[in-house]
DNA sequence: TAGTAACCGAGACGGTACGTCTCGTCTTTAC
DNA sequence: GTAAAGACGAGACGTACCGTCTCGGTTACTA
């Protein structure tokens, strides 16, 4: 057995590649994830299955791509630093309690959640290319804070951005109880208390 | 199309049933979740596969009952009441973070996740039998040191649940750290800061 | 294993006997054989389905009963004998012809035959109870007209059966022509010539 | 539903026809058609049962077929003419019989008849591929005797085709009486008195 | 500008598992 | 103590997709 060379990247049909991830995305949403089949995107996409094959791994990486391809250039990343930790939060924490809170999102979300929670290929991506770069922002501004003496001098950074997302993201997932502004807000105030901000000012 | 009757439980054969729970909980363990099928675990068990269908809904289900048959009796939700909060926290979560790190548990408590997360019917039971007792006997710990004056008199109960297990579930599901007893007493002592405990003592 | 004990005929059910032939006729009717199933038969004759298993050792075996029981007292045996060979043999095809051509009557006589072409014990039920006495009717008339001269005093009674029941059946059995009065007259013109009739008069 | 589109005949694959054809062939014969199954020709064919499905629309359509592709081109159609109408038609019969009388043909000519006897479509192609063409080389070597004077100027053929045939498949189907040239002989005798052969003469 | 190599849509292929159906047996319930 | 009801082990059904593999037919680089 010939080891299959790689597709050369060049040659690659942008044309068909908008239509994969155009197909998957309207079909993920039609379907859910569990009933999206290749051979569906497919044939949305007017595409043959080979196509789909050559440049990606899996069904998951296909709706992963075209999730990506929606959320990467929206610039939810931006975490202000206005100097007022606590409003800086609550600017972070509300567009993404809104976002929770849609029914298409949520539906997406869960279903790539349960890839990503599965699938290692697909949850190093996702680090790489979405988590990670969402914590480091947000450990970035407690670190500014640390600096500036909000927070305790020796707070755990790491900790901080879980006591954040964590509990969030726990009530999301569960459906533990309303996702709205006030919820994000007092859990903010919890964080900074957590990390004995005002006590060390 | 006539809707299925339900078939009367009354009924039901015990030996077959133990044997499909059996045959499953071996599997998932073998081969995962995601490579388990119902004719497999239907051969394993010596099993008709119109018998998992008659008493399952759905792959899910199966796994999900063979996972609670073993977790049901184990008095893992005994959460003591010593009289201090923060060792009967760490009394609480020690245990499970060792969970979390052994490898098998991992393997199946992921795909048990991901099939909890996206399968609406699968989600309530989980809340039913296993998540909403668990919440509940934290929650029912932390009244009791709130009536004891140990946090906040104003304390959010919810919020001191999601705080406790969120972060670490969080720092689980994305293995976004080590998961271990130096790390769970942190998360305990940030908890505690959060619910001003102390402060009111 | 004890060898099954036969069943007490004297305690046999005659209300279930004729519910289940009833069923039977009826479904055969409205499925066809082939799509016809022993729970289907049970279910429409409020039966349980071991009742019908421990009567009848198949479906057809069923099916064939409640046939045999629609067809064994009508006197369709009855071949006269006035004397007039001729005549006689169209009193005897012509009804037969038009049962033949009716279309209720071809589906269910053409699933029967296929059973009966290819199960060995309902062939040798057909044949005790249906088949042979109409030969013997048919050959015994032939003989007696054998000694009345009427035809070649060498005939083959067994042949001169087959030739007149025979390309009737082939006709019917693969469509090869209209199923009318003065196709079985000719036939039977045909018959009498092979069988000498009148050049030994 | 979406009637399927036909498949393109022109990329089906000759090496998998083969195989489910002699599959079929082989499976008939070992276990008969009534236990016959498509998994286990796919198995024994070594092909996806889709395969199968996509070509064929029944068990019985594959078997037929693989009849046909064993008796289409042996020239069993053949029928002389030597001017002698008696000798050629014995000449047809004898091998017939010869056929009928062996128990591997028996056993899957009976197995077909039944399916011919029942499927329309399945008697269609039987009629257009196998019986006809044998009735028409039948018809047209009575009709050769007829302009030769050697039977009725006013024969019927079709009815004359009939006599020949129906008896000995009458005999055949319901195992009337031995299958030999001896019987074979008289029945071509008796067809021949039945044409008024020589009475023209 | 011709040749050629890769990608492309299409879809047949060998497979696996699906969820359903029916078989014939076995067990329980109720009359 | 019989028979209805129906759960059971078994296994074939026909379908849906899987991932691989030809097929022609465009592209778009190279010679």
């Amino acid at each position: 057995m010939v080891p299959r060379t790689a597709p050369d990247p060049a040659r690659r049909s942008e044309r068909s590649r908008a239509a994969v991830l155009a197909a998957a995305s309207e079909l993920v949403a039609e379907v859910g994830f569990g009933k999206l089949t290749i051979e569906a995107i497919a044939a949305r996409a007017g595409v043959g299955k080979q196509t789909i094959y050559r440049w990606w791994p899996s069904k998951g990486a296909v709706v992963f791509d075209a999730f990506l391809a929606a959320s990467e250039h929206d610039g939810s990343l931006a975490l202000p630093d206005t100097g007022d930790l606590a409003a800086d939060l609550r600017t972070a924490l509300r567009p993404a309690v809104d976002n929770l809170a849609d029914p298409a999102f949520d539906r997406t979300a869960r279903a790539l959640t349960a890839e990503i929670v599965t699938d290692p290929a697909l949850h190093d991506e996702y680090r790489a290319r979405l988590l990670d770069p969402l914590l480091e922002v947000t450990r970035e501004r407690f670190r500014s804070a640390r600096e500036a003496g909000q927070i305790a001098p020796d707070a755990d950074l790491d900790l901080a951005v879980e006591l954040l997302y964590g509990p969030l993201h726990y009530r999301w997932l569960y459906r533990l109880g309303p996702l709205d502004h006030a919820q994000a807000d007092r859990l903010v105030e919890a964080v900074l208390r957590a990390l004995n901000a005002g006590s060390a000012g």
